[in-house]
DNA sequence: TCTGGGGTCCTAGGACCC
DNA sequence: TCTGGGGTCCTAGGACCC
């Protein structure tokens, strides 16, 4: 099994060195960060949870508070069981059973993630940030796969020992890396020595180091699609490289082919860097499930309005705006309209939001969301604009001050949607669905469309 | 275990176009 | 007019990830 290249495919990537950079349990050590105290203590970090309150679900658990049971996703009451509460009063430090308990910060998180991503950024070429707390970074320009004289040991592990050291050194948390000569067998070395774990996984060695790992470690593969796989007798990576790509295509889909591929250890995607966002989201709970349409609309609002700054503070125009109502026991309803050219439009967004609830009018509601998705940012539109004469789109606040005669055509929502309508020849399909009345003053009525 | 919030990608069916 | 194929866009839902 050792150095098994179909034809055809490429060998190149195999001098490819890719880290993936795991931070550990994440938010729990920035709030150690903060609070020196909390070092080796159980730590619980809930979501959608307040001071001395039982409602939200746990972000994330110290491995000290996972000993107890304590999970990520847990809803707070639970972790509650399983791990009380320390009477953080008392000054004694009895209460050896008990856990500290804070609610999520991520403002704070994100300032600390800020100092993670100079460093990685400052350690590699190419960076890509998943998300607040991980990364893949080509290093391939930096270290090699060689090894020193006397040491069995790869350049390349001696250079991702360095990075997590320096994530250390300079911004005081703990970090999991994963080393490979590709992105998702990174993904699954960072993730196979947790925590701060350095696996490294030379070019030879993939097959062998996925072989015994249980599908669910394939990145990409969840509880159904274990649960699935396991019905056809597949439960390690090895299985599931061994299996018929053809059967697994027509059972999956395209996802299917992936991950076999994934399990083989065969990736060709570049590290490329983290690009725009693609939709901007906004959601909350009910703390109890609820049919009332007044506290409906009011949470609407409220997330709709959120959902238009945030939009407007990163630059980003959006064409389309979507609801999400979560009814009992856990279903999950969307609904989207598009518009016919982008816009940044808070009023927009709560009128088109509301009116996508109004379908949900005497349904009982347990989660709502506000989504706007279709994205695009300032200085692509820009260029996309130039091309073609005719009115800017509403042209995002800052414009609106500075430039006097688009303030007036910005200002009114009416006149502003009209003329993108009128002014956009572009998408034939658009226009053509677009019938007089569709949205007067910006908004649209349900009866228009049903 | 009665389930928080923010994302991504894929699929399937329908509308519509040529 | 009841009939072929290819393509795009839209919406809704689902799986997955952190």
């Amino acid at each position: 099994m050792s150095g098994e290249t179909l034809p055809g495919t490429p060998g190149a990537d195999e001098r490819r060195i890719v880290l993936h950079v795991d931070m550990d349990c994440f938010y729990a050590s920035c709030e150690r960060l903060r609070d020196p105290e909390l070092a080796d203590e159980p730590l619980v970090v809930g979501m959608g949870y307040d001071a001395d309150e039982t409602h939200g679900a746990v972000a994330t658990a110290s491995y000290e508070a996972r000993e107890f049971g304590v999970e990520s996703a847990q809803p707070i009451s639970t972790a509650l069981e399983l791990l009380p509460r320390r009477d953080e009063e008392r000054l004694d430090d009895g209460d050896a059973d008990a856990g500290y308990y804070r609610p999520v910060d991520l403002e704070f998180y994100e300032e600390i993630a800020d100092r993670v991503r100079e460093v990685l950024h400052d350690c590699a070429d190419v960076v890509r940030e998943v998300s607040i707390d991980e990364a893949y970074l080509d290093v391939t320009g930096r270290t090699s796969w060689q090894t020193v004289d006397g040491d069995s040991r790869t350049l390349a592990e001696g250079f991702a020992r360095h990075v997590r050291e320096r994530i250390d050194r300079e911004v005081g948390v703990p970090a999991s890396v994963g080393v490979a000569p590709n992105m998702s067998t990174a993904k699954v070395a960072s993730d196979h020595d947790k925590p701060d774990g350095l696996v490294v996984v030379e070019p030879g060695e993939v097959q062998q180091f996925l072989a015994p790992l249980p599908v669910e470690s394939v990145h990409g593969v969840g509880p159904v699609t274990a649960r699935e796989l396991g019905e056809l007798g597949i439960e390690t990576a090895g299985d599931l490289a061994a299996a018929d790509p053809t059967e697994l295509r027509n059972r999956f889909g395209e996802r299917g082919r992936e991950l076999y591929d994934r399990a083989r250890g065969y990736d060709d995607r570049e590290v490329t860097p983290t690009g725009r966002p693609k939709s901007l989201s906004r959601e909350s709970a009910f703390v109890e499930a609820t049919d009332e349409t007044d506290a409906k609309r009011e949470k609407v609002r409220a997330l709709a309005a959120d959902v238009a700054e945030r939009a407007r503070r990163r630059g980003a125009m959006y064409r389309t705006i979507g609801v999400k109502v979560v009814t009992p026991p856990f279903d999950v309803n969307t609904r989207a309209r598009s518009l016919s050219g982008p816009v940044d439009d808070p009023d927009l967004v709560e009128s088109v939001a509301l009116d996508l609830l109004a379908e949900f009018a005497d349904d009982e509601v347990r989660k709502l969301g506000v989504r706007v998705s279709k994205l695009s940012f300032a200085a692509e539109e820009q260029a996309s604009l130039d091309g073609w004469e005719g009115s800017k789109p509403a042209q995002t606040s800052e414009g609106n001050a500075s430039r006097s005669d688009d303030a007036a055509e910005v200002t009114e929502t009416t006149g502003d949607l009209r003329q993108w309508l009128d002014a956009d020849e572009h998408d034939d399909a658009a226009a053509a669905d677009s019938g007089p009345g569709r949205q007067r003053n910006g908004q649209a009525s349900l009866g228009e469309f049903e």
